[in-house]
DNA sequence: CTGTTAGCGCTTTCAT
DNA sequence: ATGAAAGCGCTAACAG
């Protein structure tokens, strides 16, 4: 059923049809009463195609995603994309997920943008010096940027407060005693990652306690890396007394080679873990329970997603940015060093 | 820039850009090469809309996602995710996430096949009696079931062997000498929540082993759910020897609850997951390694989109159909029942 | 091999 | 308050 066919059988001219299903305010109640009750009764719904290429606008938002078989693609991204639709939906915004196909990944935003299939692009886990961001900026193209990136142009962005939760997280340690305190963060290069040993640095040098680079790990989030380099660390001569984890997910691996060591959490070993809140995961529930730095990804995403609707309403984006503080949860994983 | 201005500069016709573009096979090599370069120099790239009003073709298939804070999204449908992508990025094609709204799932699938904003869809998480997939059908959209449902028309559709990772994993309790066996399972309706329900029955019934209805539990998929079960079953007389859990998810938090009451996993209650494969949680890695039934989930949504690209293509569904077997693999979690 | 000419289905001036 | 007609940018017959 298409437009024209629908006009024919109200004997109503497309444009008079048209103007009542999108609610133009010079139509007669009683005609867009009528209009409503056939679109509903024979089905019609506007094809989106022949919409966007009249309107110029697109309804549909662009996320960019690993398409290899990487880590990269977890927990956090689904989380994310849950926030996302929670509230883009009420927008009927919906999201298009591109692959990045050969590796190139610039070039998928670019054909993104130049093939006009969305509105605006949400764009996760810059590095330092991000240089989609500034082909965006360049392109003059609407994106939400999901942490930083040094880029001293006005962008739109949301991060949380990576360094204070890793510096938090630290000094609370430091705060119990403890002086040899290792991290198993996650891959080296990302902003996320960066400002968090830089929280982690900071503690350390504040107290004049030694860095030892031993204790800084940077790998993929998984119960994998957590386990083996924690068996790694824990060989280590001195042996770190406590272990900062950069999600759950490690922090499941950091706890199964402390327990297998016949270590307990909180006591030989402490550890925090910086926890995205997960509902099929929860640290309170943990035994020992687990102290964390707590940011969840799912309002974020949320949130991300209203600043996207501003921004396409032509809203300045130099104002639209938000630094979301780190709360950190002391819990049972955490206590003060005892000699092993 | 557009086709038209292009084909100016080149002093071409739109036609003969858009086939060189395109790739038809009537072009002078050396045109076809020289609107190559100048349509890259200018950063051209057509306009989705249009072409896809022209062609009716869309290059996106099509996904329903619950939109609410559910724990239906969660790290399955990551992982579907993450196996989709690879496989549709090599044909460039999009996916299109559709935030339930209103709760009305259906009308969300009416919708994307009316608006035609894609090709194809695919439906995940069926009932027993699916009537997304009687509407489908009904429609004639092309789509691609993961799991099964009840219904008797041709459709194309992906499922493991739900029933038999169960019956297998229940009868290798029995072969070890278990007879008070309890289930953790998903969500109660979801096919393959019943399909596995059945394979425990199944097993149980053959050796004549009686069914105790407090042993079946259907749920989400989290921890919590799996340790608050847990101990709830560990309270009761008798008490079971041993747990089937329907995710990684679960058996954390079955495995929490057991060595929280002192217990040893492969002692005192054997434990069997089935394991969708998630990169960052390994089964054999555990402490102690678990036993499972496997299937990953990344694998069967690559499988899925090649299924969906045939299907595409006009092959006739009726041979479009996989049923995935499911290997159980013995590790340390499970052993003979010794009394508590 | 290349060009001309119609559409694809909708929105939006501009009239009335 | 309604309608006629002109695009939106592209592809696909049909000619040549």
């Amino acid at each position: 059923m298409k437009l024209k066919e629908l006009a024919e059988k109200l004997n109503l001219s497309q444009t008079t049809v048209s103007r009542a299903l999108n609610g133009y305010p010079e139509v007669n109640e009683a005609t867009r009463e009528r209009v409503n009750k056939a679109a509903l009764k024979f089905g019609y719904s506007a094809n989106a195609n022949a919409r966007r290429l009249a309107m110029g606008r697109v309804g549909a938002i662009g996320l960019v995603i690993p398409a290899d078989s990487s880590q990269r693609f977890g927990p956090h991204t689904a989380e994310f994309l849950a926030g996302l639709a929670e509230r883009l939906s009420r927008d009927e915004i919906d999201f298009l997920l591109s692959p990045i196909v050969d590796n190139d990944e610039i070039s998928v935003y670019k054909r993104l943008i130049s093939s006009k299939r969305v509105d605006a692009i949400i764009v996760s886990g810059p590095v330092l010096v991000d240089e989609r961001v500034s082909m965006l900026i360049d392109a003059n193209f609407p994106f939400v940027l999901h942490g930083r990136t040094n880029i001293d142009r006005p962008h739109a962005w949301l991060d949380i407060d990576n360094q204070g939760a890793f510096y938090q997280a630290a000094s609370h340690l430091l705060d119990l005693g403890h002086r040899h305190i290792a991290m198993i963060d996650g891959l080296r290069g990302f902003t996320f990652s960066e400002h968090r040993e830089l929280g982690y640095r900071q503690a350390l040098s504040e107290r004049g306690v030694e860095i030892d680079p031993r204790f800084i790990v940077h790998d993929y989030f998984s119960d994998e890396i957590g386990f083996r380099e924690t068996q790694r660390l824990l060989s280590c001569t001195p042996q770190p007394t406590a272990i900062i984890a950069g999600s759950m997910m490690t922090a499941l691996g950091v706890s199964r080679a402390v327990r297998n060591k016949g270590y307990q959490l909180g006591k030989q070993v402490s550890l925090i873990t910086h926890d995205d809140v997960f509902p099929y995961l929860n640290a309170s529930n943990m035994v020992p329970s687990m102290t964390t730095t707590r940011s969840s990804m799912r309002s974020a995403a949320t949130r991300i997603a209203e600043m996207l609707v501003r921004v396409l309403d032509g809203e300045p984006v130099d104002n639209i940015h938000e630094l979301w503080p780190v709360e950190l949860t002391v819990r049972q994983s955490s206590g003060p060093p005892i000699s092993g």
